[in-house]
DNA sequence: GCATTACCCTGAAAGC
DNA sequence: TGCTTTCAGGGTAATG
């Protein structure tokens, strides 16, 4: 399932590899992802040159030139490959991006809970999915002055407020269990009871997962692989994640699986509190 | 404002 | 072996 490390990753190679080409065809399944893909789509990107790659959030953006965006949201099972030249595409292939070069970017997703979207005209910061996000957790802005009073004010359960994008953008289920575990707190904890010093804890936290995963080219599992292909191998630092049953590798507890808004939420009894 | 539930969807795993 | 059932989850919407 991709989170930010996972679409920073594909963002980083994508950047290497499309941007400065011109977009000659778009051809879309037809099929209806998270909600049907804009009929306009494949005519705002037609002609237009790709000037740079964004992610913000879960959201890998690509700003065109003629200034606008193509929205690429990947859900649970979405995956951009580029390939050079023509292929044929698989069931699961919803949108093929062809540029002038011969090169194509295939958007391929089985459970199609992902997003495309195009964008004609607007700021980048005005476009309707982008501005509901919430703060980067890698930008300079994410500290523990802007976190403690967000929490300070909220009575939910911390993992659901921290999987909340509105809040902040780009953690899933993978990174929060794991964040919560490095800062040692219970993932059913309510927001308010949280100290100062738990806040810091956390906001280090977040930030030592999300660039341990990004180093290590993000998660897999059966789902995320690169745009070449390549899986990433941060499964193998998972200290929570999918480990129910198993020892915890600090404090020799045995893992433990709650749900919590129908979604697994994996924590050491031993460990956090 | 927040929690809960249902929904979208299909591959993988489990159960029979 | 082959079929059926269950589970997984990101985001959204409806409901309480």
């Amino acid at each position: 399932m991709p989170e930010m490390p996972e679409v920073e990753t594909i963002a980083r190679k994508l950047r290497r590899e499309i941007v400065g080409k011109t977009v000659s065809e778009v051809r879309l399944s037809g099929l209806s992802l998270r909600r049907p893909v804009d009929a306009a789509f494949a005519a705002v990107l037609r002609g237009r040159k790709v000037a740079a790659v964004h992610r913000r959030g879960k959201y890998l953006v690509l700003q065109l030139e003629p200034r606008a965006f193509a929205l690429i949201h990947l859900g649970m099972s979405g995956r951009v490959f580029h390939w050079q030249g023509e292929i044929a595409p698989t069931p699961h292939t919803h949108g093929l991006i062809g540029f002038t070069d011969g090169s194509m970017l295939e958007y391929r997703d089985p459970r199609r809970f992902g997003l495309l979207s195009a964008h004609d005209g607007p700021r980048m910061r005005d476009i309707v999915e982008i501005k509901a996000l919430g703060r980067e957790p890698l930008s300079p802005g994410f500290d523990c002055e802007w976190l403690w009073p967000r929490l300070s004010a909220s009575r939910r359960e911390v993992k659901s407020f921290l999987l909340d994008q509105r809040e902040i953008a780009g953690l899933g289920n993978i990174y929060v269990c794991e964040a919560l575990f490095h800062a040692k707190i219970h993932p059913a904890r309510r927001c308010h009871t949280l100290t100062q010093e738990e806040a810091s804890r956390l906001v280090r936290a977040i930030r030592k997962v999300l660039r341990g995963a990004i180093n290590n080219r993000g998660t897999t599992f059966s789902d995320f692989v690169a745009s070449d292909g390549e899986p990433g191998s941060n499964q193998r630092f998972l200290r929570v994640f999918q480990r129910a049953g198993r020892k915890c590798r600090r404090c020799r507890a045995v893992i433990r699986c709650l749900r919590q808004s129908n979604r697994g939420s994996y924590y050491c009894p031993g460990c956090q509190v």
